[in-house]
DNA sequence: TTATAAATGAAAATGATTATCATTAACAAT
DNA sequence: ATTGTTAATGATAATCATTTTCATTTATAA
C-alpha cells in the first residue's frame, strides 16, 4: 500500500517539500516491523544513501511528528523510538517496553475497552485542567525474556 | 509522617547504607508537591548541603527506583522526573504532562475503573510477551495553558 | 576500635539530540 | 525549460542529561 500520494499532498499542504530523504525514511517506516530508532533508520538507510546525514533523520522524524504521520515513543532506554501511524482504528495498541534493551511490543489485547474510558478521561483532564491533550499512551514497563 | 524507618530498614536488608545525601533527598522527596528532576533536586538542596555532588543525585535516585521507593517519569522533555510512591491505594493515580515544559500533573479521576483494567491486562500481557512487568504508566500529553 | 566494602564527589566521558552555517535542491512563477 | 526564492541538507560543533572513573571518605559489622 502506497501512502505516498497521501504524504505528498499533506507537505505541500504545509509548504514542506518532497526529497529524496524523506521518501526513504518513510518508505522504511513503512517497511519496519517494530519501533526505530534515529539511529537505526541511519543504520538501515546507510546502504542504499550514503550521503545521508544523521541530523536529517532526526529533522524528518521531528516534522513527520509535528504532521501526526509519526508516533513518538520515550520510555525505555534513553532514546526516542518512531513508528508511521496507521490512522487504521484496527491499528490502535499500546505498548509493552522492556526497560533494560528498549525493546517496545505493540499489543492490542483490551485496546477497545480501553477506547471510553481513554476518550471521557481525556474530556475530563482537559477541561480540568485546561490542557490542550494531543495524545496518550498507556505501556507497561517490564523485562523481557531475552534480558532475564 | 516519618516513613524514615521503614526505607532505613529497607536499606539495611538490601546492604545500602544510611548516609546524609539520601536522607536529605528522600526527605526532600517527601516535601515536594511534584514531580523533580535531578537538577531540581540538587538546586533545592544546595544551600543546606553544598557539599553534595549531582552524581550522588542521580545515583540515589536510580537506588530508590530499584528499591521501588521512588517512580521515575519519562515523557515529556528530555529528562526524567521522580516521585516518591506512597504505597497507599489511594494515592494511585497518572500523569498529564506538558510536552513543552516538561510539567506534570497527578491526576485521579477514573483511576478506581482502570485498575481492573489494568490488572487484566497485565496479566495477559505478561503470559503471552514473556515479560515480567514491573510497572504501568498511563500517560496523556499535550500543551498546558501556561505554554500556550 | 578497626577493617572493609559501600558511598561520595570532582572531573572526564558518553550518548542522544540540537544549533549553526555554507551549500544544494525543490518547485512556483515565469 | 529557466530562473529565483526559500526550504532542506549535511558536516561540524555545541548542548544537555546522564554515566564512568577513580581517589578519598565514611557507615557499619565484627
Amino acid at each position: 500500500m502506497h501512502a505516498r500520494h497521501q504524504w505528498h499532498r499533506q507537505f505541500r499542504a504545509n509548504a514542506c517539500r518532497w526529497t529524496a530523504p524523506r521518501e526513504s525514511i518513510l518508505d522504511l517506516l513503512g517497511r519496519a516491523k517494530g519501533h526505530l530508532s534515529a539511529k537505526d533508520i541511519y543504520a538501515a538507510l546507510y546502504p542504499s544513501f550514503p550521503g545521508l546525514g544523521l541530523t536529517t533523520v532526526y529533522r524528518t522524524l521531528e516534522l513527520l511528528h509535528r504532521l501526526g504521520i509519526v508516533q513518538k515513543v520515550t520510555s525505555g532506554d534513553g532514546q526516542g523510538r518512531y513508528e508511521l501511524r496507521s490512522g487504521q482504528a484496527k491499528d490502535h495498541h499500546h505498548h509493552l517496553i522492556c526497560t533494560r534493551c528498549g525493546r517496545i511490543v505493540n499489543y492490542r489485547d483490551f485496546v477497545e475497552e480501553e477506547l471510553e474510558l481513554v476518550r471521557k478521561t481525556e474530556e475530563a483532564l482537559a477541561k480540568k485542567y485546561d490542557f490542550v491533550i494531543q495524545d496518550h499512551s498507556i505501556e507497561f514497563l517490564g523485562i523481557c525474556g531475552t534480558c532475564r
